[in-house]
DNA sequence: CGCCAGGAACCTC
DNA sequence: GAGGTTCATGGC
C-alpha cells in the first residue's frame, strides 16, 4: 500500500485526542499506528514529527474527515470573543481546560455509523461504547480484507434479529437499532436531506428515528453533519455547567435545568462554535 | 457489592 | 410539558 505523509505540525494538530475523545467508535490504535474503515477502504494513519503518514485515503479526503480545514484560529477567537461578550470578562476556566485540548478537531464522519454510534452510547460510557461498535462491526460489516471490516449497512442491520444485537451488547437498544435501520434502509434520502436542513429542523427530524433524542441528534449533527453550532450535554458537560456557570447564565429556570437550557445557554455564551467549545471541555479526561 | 456512564422511551400527573 | 421509572451492561 502507498504511503503519504501529510506535512503538519504536532503543535497544531493531535490525531490521539482526536481518535480517542468520544466522537468515533471504530478506529483501533495497534503500536503508534491507528486504524480505520473510510468508505470502503482500509486508512492506517500515524503521526510523527513531520506530520501524518497515511494510506488508503486520498490527502482531500483525509483534510476532510479530520476536519483539518477548520480555521482554528479563527474558531477559537470567536469562542472567546463570545465569552467576553456575554460575562463581560475572561473564563479562566475555560482557557484551562481549552489549553489541553486545544489540538483536538471535530471529525466529518458517515452520518449512518455516526447515528448507530451515538444510539448506542446511551447511558454507557466511552470504553463501553467502543466495544458495542466495535462487535457490531466485526460481527454484521462487510469484510474489506487484512480482519477489517466496513461497517454494515442500513439494510443489514435491519435485518439483524434483536437478539444478535443483544449479543453485540447492544441491550435495551436492539430494539432502537432495528426500528431505525428499517428506516434508513428504506428512506435512503432522509440522511442526505439532514444536510440540506437548518440545525433546528434537522434535530427535529432526526428526533424522529427510534433511540434519537436531543443528545444524540445533536451529536450526530456535530459529528457528522458539521454542525459546529450542536451543544450535546451530556452527564459532563452538564456538571460542568452547573458548578462553572450556573451564577452567569441570564435566562431563570424553573427546577433542574432542561437540556434545551443547558445547549441553548452554550450556543450563547460560546457562539457559533459552541460543539467545538463543548468538545474541548468534554475532551479534558481519561477516556 | 453499589454506583456511574456522551439517554431515550414510556408512563403519570 | 415537567417529572419520575425503566431499560442492560461493563468498569471500577
Amino acid at each position: 500500500m502507498n504511503t503519504h505523509i501529510l506535512p503538519l505540525s504536532q503543535d497544531l494538530f493531535d490525531l490521539d485526542l482526536t481518535l480517542s475523545c468520544g466522537q468515533i467508535f471504530g478506529w483501533k490504535k495497534t503500536g503508534d499506528m491507528w486504524s480505520g474503515v473510510h468508505k470502503g477502504s482500509i486508512v492506517s494513519l500515524i503521526q510523527n514529527d513531520e506530520g501524518i503518514v497515511y494510506s488508503g485515503i486520498s490527502e482531500s479526503a483525509l483534510f476532510r474527515f479530520l476536519g483539518l480545514h477548520d480555521d482554528m484560529k479563527k474558531i477559537h477567537s470567536s469562542i472567546e470573543e463570545h465569552i467576553s461578550a456575554y460575562r463581560n470578562g475572561p473564563d479562566n476556566f475555560f482557557s484551562t481546560q481549552y489549553e489541553l485540548s486545544k489540538r483536538l478537531r471535530i471529525l466529518r464522519q458517515d452520518p449512518w455509523e455516526c447515528l448507530v454510534s451515538f444510539i448506542c452510547s446511551a447511558n454507557s460510557n466511552v470504553r463501553t461504547i467502543g466495544k458495542r461498535i466495535n462487535l457490531i462491526l466485526d460481527r454484521h460489516g462487510t469484510s474489506c480484507g487484512k480482519g477489517k471490516c466496513k461497517f454494515p449497512d442500513p439494510c443489514v442491520l435491519a435485518s439483524c434479529s434483536e437478539q444478535e444485537l443483544r449479543d453485540c451488547l447492544a441491550g435495551y437498544r436492539a430494539p432502537y437499532l432495528i426500528k431505525t435501520a428499517k428506516y434508513i434502509s428504506t428512506h435512503p434520502d432522509f440522511l442526505p436531506s439532514i444536510a440540506e436542513m437548518s440545525y433546528l429542523d434537522a434535530k427535529r427530524a432526526l428526533m424522529v428515528l427510534s433511540g434519537v433524542g436531543p443528545k444524540v441528534a445533536d451529536c450526530v449533527l456535530l459529528f457528522a453533519f458539521e454542525r459546529l453550532e450542536a451543544v450535546p450535554i451530556d452527564i459532563r458537560i452538564r456538571s460542568i455547567i452547573e458548578h462553572q456557570y450556573a451564577p452567569i447564565i441570564k435566562f431563570q429556570k424553573t427546577g433542574r435545568y432542561s437540556y434545551d437550557d443547558l445547549s441553548l445557554f452554550c450556543q450563547e455564551y460560546f457562539g457559533p462554535y459552541a460543539g467545538y467549545a463543548q468538545q474541548f471541555l468534554f475532551a479534558t479526561r481519561d477516556f
